[in-house]
DNA sequence: CGCCAGGCTTCTA
DNA sequence: TAGAAGCATGGC
């Protein structure tokens, strides 16, 4: 567990003791796209239709205006709070190469996003760039999601699938627009059934998705890892793929299987922080 | 102008 | 089954 207590403070609910979490590096880690900065520890965000300012002050997360009921039981699990990053680390800190992207940000979790707006957004995430994706998926929730306090809720499938490619113009989201319909009206009409996802083996979990359009490999393994917690899970895109070559050419380590995708997300952040991380000459073995 | 972006679908051999 | 072309859009 990475927090020790709840406290309320007037309007506001407090978690102190916060430990391996710094959300300027959460929100800038390309697996969540609704999150912007409105101060310099301050962040606000739209999360299954509950509109949430955030401050983080030395080991604590201030939840301006949001009640204790609110925190524990929608944002302590949208931010994994439960988890113990502390055990994550210390055998991921063993390796040398994961030594620098976790020293880079020891602050990184892995959030455990609401299914369907993972499994959208990872379909605008293909070919794609993060200020662009963060954009589309705005203009989305404008189109046809619930107004809520100070922006709009991630649209549901049924209000999705009751518009056409074309009434998905205004997004600019190009050829991806006909694979959201896809999926909405999958999703909505229980062609796919996404509870089921949290606990069908991986192998079958992933074809489920990828009878999505527009879902292949790397977007499946996104949406189980990011939707549905599933942490075994590592998305190899172009940033991933050059880290692996050229920081682990004999192979990513057998012992992170296990929490590959949290491995995964400390070296994504770092490669594409540090892109010299991967210039020429660099050695694995860089104390 | 070309190249790239948290890739996928479709076509071809 | 593997590999390449084509794909909307926008930043650089």
């Amino acid at each position: 567990m990475d927090y020790q207590k709840i406290i309320a403070a007037g309007a506001d609910t407090v978690v102190e003791g916060v430990r391996n979490c710094t959300l300027a590096s959460i929100v800038d880690s390309g697996q969540c796209f609704r999150w912007r900065a409105v101060g310099g520890n301050r962040f606000f965000g739209i999360v299954d239709g509950r509109a949430c300012e955030v401050e983080q002050q030395e080991d604590m997360l201030i939840f301006h205006g949001i009640p204790r009921e609110e925190v524990e039981g929608l944002w302590l699990g949208y931010f994994d709070l439960e988890r113990d990053y502390d055990a994550i680390k210390t055998r991921l800190l063993q390796d040398m190469v994961m030594r620098e992207a976790v020293v880079y940000a020891p602050g990184m979790r892995v959030l455990r996003q609401p299914p369907w707006e993972t499994l959208c957004s990872f379909i605008l995430s293909a070919n794609n760039n993060i200020p662009r994706i963060m954009g589309i998926v705005e203009r989305l929730c404008a189109l046809c999601g619930e107004p809520v306090q100070g922006g709009y809720a991630f649209p549901t499938p049924e209000a999705l699938a009751a518009l056409s490619a074309e009434a998905l113009a205004p997004l600019r989201a190009g050829y991806r627009a006909p694979y959201l319909i896809d999926a909405a009206q999958k999703v909505a009409g229980g062609a796919l059934d996404l509870d089921a996802l949290y606990t069908l083996p991986l192998p079958e979990a992933r074809k489920q998705l990828m009878r999505v359009k527009g879902i292949g490999p790397k977007v499946a393994e996104c949406v189980l890892l990011y939707g549905f917690s599933r942490i075994e899970c590592i998305p190899v895109d172009v940033w991933v793929k050059r880290a692996l070559t050229t920081l682990y050419p004999e192979g990513f380590p057998a012992d992170f299987h296990a929490i590959g995708g949290i491995a995964q997300q400390y070296l994504f952040h770092y490669v594409r922080c540090c892109p010299a991380a991967l210039g020429a000459g660099r050695e694995n073995n860089v104390e």
